[in-house]
DNA sequence: TATTGTTATACTCTATAACTATA
DNA sequence: TATAGTTATAGAGTATAACAATA
C-alpha cells in the first residue's frame, strides 16, 4: 500500500548512501558478518549473562581441564594480562575455578567447576538455535563451505 | 634438523589445546578470520596511520559528497555520538570538512578535502596488496565466494 | 635469566543519556 | 515535539610495561 498522502522529501537528498567498493572488500565484508553475528549472540545469551569471550573460555576449559592459564589464553589469542580479569570474572560466578599446578609453584591449572560445566550444557540448546538461524539463512552446505574459506582465511585449514 | 638433546618436557601436559567445537560456531571462525585481516590492514596502513574505520569513512565520503553525519554514521553502523570524535580525527589532518547544509541549520554536509581524496589515491596501491595476500590465500573464484556468502550472513545478500 | 600470574595503565570501539540549536 | 550534532560517561576489548614468586 503506498501512501498518496505521503509529504514531500524533507531533505536535499534522502537517497540511499551508496557505500562504493567496501562490500568487495574482505575486511569490511568480515566485520559486518561478524557484528551480525555477536549481535544475535549477545541477544540469545542476554538472560545467561553470557559473552562470546566467556562462552569461549568455558568450551575450552571442558576439552582442556587442567590446563595452565597462558595456555588456555593463548589458544584464545587472548594476551595472559587480559585473561586474569576475564577469568576472575567466571570464578566469582562460581563457573570455573584455579587449582595449584601440581608441577610448578608459580603456575595454575584451570577447571570448569560443576555449575560451569551444568550451565554449557544449558547453553547448548539456545547455541543450537543461534547457530540455527545463520545455517536457515544459507542452507548446511553452504555454512560448512563458509567456514572452511574462513578457516583458510585464518590461515590454520 | 631434530636435536637429539632436546630436554623432556618441563610440564605435565604440553600438547596442543583443543579449542573443540569452536571452529564449528560461525561466530568464532568470522571472528577469528576478521583479526587476521585486520593485523594485516594494521600492519599494512601504519606508515598512513589509517585504520580500517577511517578508511570507510573516507571512502563512503568520496561516494557521497555533501550527505550529512547522520547518514554516513548509519551506513556504516556507527553511533552518530561515536562519529563526532572520528570524524574529528580525520578533519584536524585536513583529509574531510564540515560545511553548513544548505536547508537545514542544524545539520552539516560532509566533504572530502583533496588531500582527503589525494590520500584515498595513494591508498588504492597498499590496498590492493592487502585484499590481494588474501586472494592469494583462496583464489579469486573462492574470494568471491566468501564474499557473497558473508553478505548474506549480513542480511544484504 | 626466563617464565607465570598479576597489576597498572592507556587506547580503541561501542552504548546510552542528556544537552543545544534548530525544525 | 522531534531531529542533528554534540558532550559526557561507562563498559568491553586490546596492548605494553613492570613486578613478585618461582623456575
Amino acid at each position: 500500500m503506498s501512501d498518496v498522502s505521503a509529504p514531500p522529501c524533507t531533505t536535499l537528498d534522502d537517497r540511499a548512501i551508496d557505500i562504493g567498493p567496501l562490500p568487495q572488500l574482505v575486511g569490511y565484508a568480515l566485520r559486518r558478518a561478524q557484528l551480525a553475528v555477536f549481535q544475535d549472540f549477545y541477544a540469545t545469551f542476554a538472560e545467561f549473562d553470557i559473552r562470546p569471550t566467556q562462552f569461549s573460555v568455558l568450551t575450552v576449559l571442558r576439552h582442556n581441564p587442567g590446563r595452565r592459564q597462558s595456555q588456555i589464553a593463548d589458544a584464545l589469542g587472548i594476551k595472559r594480562a587480559n585473561f586474569v580479569a576475564l577469568f576472575d570474572g567466571l570464578r566469582t560466578r562460581g563457573l570455573a575455578e584455579r587449582r595449584p599446578a601440581p608441577d610448578d609453584r608459580r603456575a595454575h591449572a584451570l577447571y570448569l567447576t560443576e555449575a560451569g560445566a551444568a550451565l554449557l550444557d544449558e547453553l547448548a540448546v539456545p547455541l543450537a538455535r543461534h547457530e540455527g538461524r545463520f545455517i536457515a539463512r544459507l542452507g548446511a552446505a553452504d555454512m560448512q563451505r563458509l567456514l572452511t574459506l574462513l578457516h583458510r582465511i585464518t590461515g590454520d585449514g
